[in-house]
DNA sequence: ATGTATGCAAAACATTTGCACCTGG
DNA sequence: CCAGGTGCAAATGTTTTGCATACAT
């Protein structure tokens, strides 16, 4: 539940990090940049500042439940971290993003990484270009 | 040479845009801010504005000549084009990039782009984290 | 000549920060 | 009560733009 995560990530227990968490677990749109957290909230009538949703997500961020992309396009995009790592195929056209995680390329970045004497903290593998599919 | 290149982008062959282009071939930096430009013209005595230096730039990557990448850190960084494409590993500590190329994931990728649907146009594939060998 | 490029300063963005006030435990 | 959190406005850092001037063809 929300509040255990805020406890446990050492936060306190405040309105504005509450609303926007549960904004996050609510919403059917996985990755959102910060504007479109504020907007959300101003819909609902909450009364949060843009500094905050920024300082609240950056907060989230460094308490691993949320992750911060930059894709295309200025804005940063947060989508909330669940455990298992993906990387994303993103939609030029529509900005539809697609998660994918795929075992081999997990496994040769490892390689190639040993390989150079690079350890590697994190990663960023997006695929850029548009659906082509009927739907 | 630089004059060609110009002209078959199409662009007009002035002052700055061929010393922004040698610069980028005599340099042997590989990825450069356009401040780096900014500040190398500077050094050299060339009297171009920083503004000059993005429009350029921007215009470069429009050519095809010089690609621009968004790592960690606010600003794009950009590198002269060369056929070959290859993905990159960034060091966190120090800032240190090294290229490389691999045809498993290269390939991978491919195939799950067809799995759904989807056509690539682009991608992205930095590694961060930092190089523990000796050297 | 003449349409395009440039330089400068100002604008535009996304994000961060300073500070007085509010709030959770 | 009191450290930490919040809102607002102002600051920041990067990139873009408007406009008068300069340049390439």
């Amino acid at each position: 539940m929300s509040r255990q995560n805020l406890k446990q990530a050492g936060l306190k227990v405040t309105q504005p990090r509450m609303k926007i968490l549960k904004l996050l677990e609510a919403t059917d749109k996985r990755h959102v940049t910060a504007e479109d957290v504020y907007k959300m909230l101003l819909n609902k009538k909450e009364d949060i500042g843009l500094a905050t949703v920024y300082r609240v997500l950056t907060q989230f961020e460094a308490a691993g439940l949320v992750v911060r992309h930059h894709f295309e396009g200025g804005q940063a995009v947060f989508e909330l971290a669940n455990d298992d790592h993906h990387d994303h195929m993103v939609c030029l056209k529509t900005g539809k993003i697609v998660e994918f995680y795929d075992d081999i390329i997990e496994k040769r970045q490892k390689e190639i990484a040993k390989e150079h004497g690079f350890e590697i903290t994190d990663h960023v593998l997006v695929l850029y270009g548009n659906f082509t599919d009927k739907k």
